[in-house]
RNA sequence: GCCCUCGUAGCUCAGCUGGAUAGAGCAUCGGACUUCUAAUCCGACGGUCGUUGGUUCGAAUCCAACCGGGGGCGCCA
């Protein structure tokens, strides 16, 4: 990598000028500006102060230094500002970047592994059985399950988990509305209206029994959940069910590991867990009712010792959103408690999807169902639109205007990038033009500057990958895919493949280019989940 | 009241582990189709980065306070 090289070079530069002390790392990066150089190192200024030295001179001496003993590809390196140290590159090492991406191709490239097999899962959606998953779900679900994708890519072993809340109050609630609607009553004040319990209540053919009601329209529900997530292409591992931890002695035996640890207090027939001592800023939560029930955050623990213990899950991902805020500080003192590190579990919050007509409600009767949305744009949209933005970024939705652009959405803009590229092979074929292999291509022919830009996007999407997993930030790939669209988009305007008085040797190089481009969609789309299409 | 989170262009959002003149799409206005399909490209318009302080050579980015939106503080799940 060019970067490390030029890493290198300044670190070099700093022992033979005998900086002290030697920054830890020497940082280099892209200037949004152009005039700036290729690359950009602040090393100068960041570690003067340290060194006792001026930052402008010690630029200088570094500049005199490298411009002695220039890396490959630098062609000058200059000084600029209160103390940066600019390198301007020939474009060769672009080329470098083009053979790097076609060498190794979609598997390999952008491909750092950041881990080595580390067992991790991903528990995302996991909304109550009681109705339809609505487009705040599907946010999560994409989000989900393209972070499980960044995971997987980067050399982790990806586990998907759906954990079906099937038991407990309102799998009452929704057995008692099923009653109600057979018997032609008034759904009560806190089950639910839906119309798809009415639908559900038609075909009900069990007893008045509120529970065995419930649990037969939840698994209805969940089938219907199952081919919702199908139809946006997300494939869960497991569908873990809560009854079945509750109906174990799984959470019984938690508790009891809890009492042995001594973190537990009786006081007037419940169990106390004393949270606070593991961080929680609540002094001690109930786990087991004086009624002899275990709450929820008894269940949640015994499923998270399960993740952990039975399971040997290295790393658990729990994808929230932030409305459950409030159970993250116990449920991560519960599992410190278990003595299980603390740092193995993270919760990442997803801030609140709403509409423009509101916050979803199914009181306000404005839930848009996931499949409707689905039906209306496709799943690549579906997909696509709750990627382009962070989960830390509470989202409006404007679902008029989404159906209404949904042709000029950023879908169409990739997508339709990717599919001109089938178009130039197609053509390429159609007219005999085969494209040689890369090591007889003179790579060098390419010095457009939209050819450039489309080469210096790709050799950012490593960097990309690597950073989207670390933040657990799928959206910067999907930043960087419709940035990649950008510039193979100009390229296809300014720069015939063939034709046009393009020379034999150029259209083999830019053959090339767009092959890279390819595989830079390809590797791209893929995180997202959507699909690249030859044609339109 | 306490805790978390967000506040960037008319709208929807990037940029946030500090870097040099803050970006994109949509909307508005104006250009480019005999080409590998214009579902594209080019240009213009548009911002005291919520406010005020602080740290720093340098702050949209870090810290504090305040203002505003959202969420959370159950022997519900």
């Amino acid at each position: 990598m060019i970067r490390d090289d030029l890493a290198a070079a300044v670190r070099n530069a700093l022992v033979a000028l005998a900086v002290e002390p030697l920054p830890e790392q020497v940082s280099l990066e892209r200037p949004a500006n152009r005039e700036h150089g290729d690359w950009s190192s602040n090393v100068a200024l960041a570690s003067a102060k340290k060194a006792g030295r001026n930052p402008r001179e010690l630029a200088a001496q570094l500049v005199e230094h490298l411009d002695a003993n220039p890396p490959a590809h630098v062609e000058s390196v200059e000084i600029a500002g209160p103390g940066f140290v600019n390198f301007r590159l020939a474009p060769t090492w672009l080329h470098d970047v083009l053979a790097d991406v076609v060498d190794q191709g979609t598997a390999a490239y952008a491909a750092p592994q950041l881990a080595d097999g580390e067992k991790v899962m991903v528990e995302f959606v996991s909304a109550n059985p009681t109705g339809p998953i609505h487009v705040g779900n599907g946010w999560f679900a994409s989000y989900g399950d393209a972070l499980a994708r960044l995971l997987a890519r980067t050399g982790h072993q990806v586990s998907r988990e759906y954990y079906v809340n099937d038991t407990g109050g309102q799998i009452r609630r929704l057995g008692a509305s099923l009653i109600a609607h057979r018997k032609g009553e008034p759904v009560p004040e806190d089950g639910y209206p839906g119309e798809y319990v009415a639908e559900l209540a038609t075909t009900y053919d069990g007893t008045d029994d509120v529970t065995e009601a419930g649990q037969w329209a939840a698994e209805r529900i969940l089938g219907g959940i199952r081919s919702t997530m199908e139809s946006i292409h997300i494939h869960y591992d497991e569908w873990y069910s809560q009854a079945s931890i509750e109906e174990s002695s799984a959470v019984a035996e938690t508790v009891a590991e809890l009492q042995a640890k001594g973190v537990i207090t009786d006081e007037d027939g419940a169990l106390w867990f004393e949270s606070k001592e593991f961080g929680d800023p609540r002094e001690r939560r109930v786990l087991r009712k004086t009624n002899g029930d275990y709450t929820y955050l008894a269940g949640d623990l015994a499923y998270h010792r399960n993740k952990f213990v039975t399971r040997g899950f290295d790393r658990v991902i729990n994808v929230w959103g932030a409305d459950h805020h409030g159970q993250v500080a116990s449920l991560v003192a519960g599992i410190k408690a278990l003595g299980i590190d603390g740092d193995r579990i993270e919760v990442r919050l997803g801030q609140m999807i709403s509409l423009t007509s509101g916050r979803m409600s199914k009181r306000a009767g404005n839930v848009i169902d996931l499949d409707d949305v689905v039906a209306d744009i496709g799943a690549d949209a579906t997909r696509l639109l709750s990627l382009l933005t962070s989960i830390d970024q509470a989202v409006t939705i404007d679902l008029d205007k989404v159906r209404s652009e949904s042709k000029e959405s950023p879908v169409f803009y990739v997508q339709y990038a990717h599919t001109r590229i089938a178009s130039i092979n197609r053509v390429a074929a159609e007219r005999g033009v085969e494209r040689l292999p890369i090591a007889q291509v003179d790579l060098g022919l390419l010095t457009h500057e939209r050819e450039l830009e489309v080469l210096r996007t790709l050799s950012e999407l490593p960097d990309i990958v690597r950073i989207a997993t670390t933040d657990r930030a799928p959206h910067k790939v999907a930043t960087w895919v419709r940035e990649l669209a950008d510039r193979f988009h100009g390229f296809y305007h300014d720069c015939y493949v063939m034709g046009d008085g393009v020379s034999p040797e150029l259209t083999q190089a830019r053959l090339w280019l767009v092959e890279s481009s390819r595989i830079g969609f390809a590797i791209g789309l893929d995180l997202l989940g959507v699909s690249a299409p030859e044609s339109m």
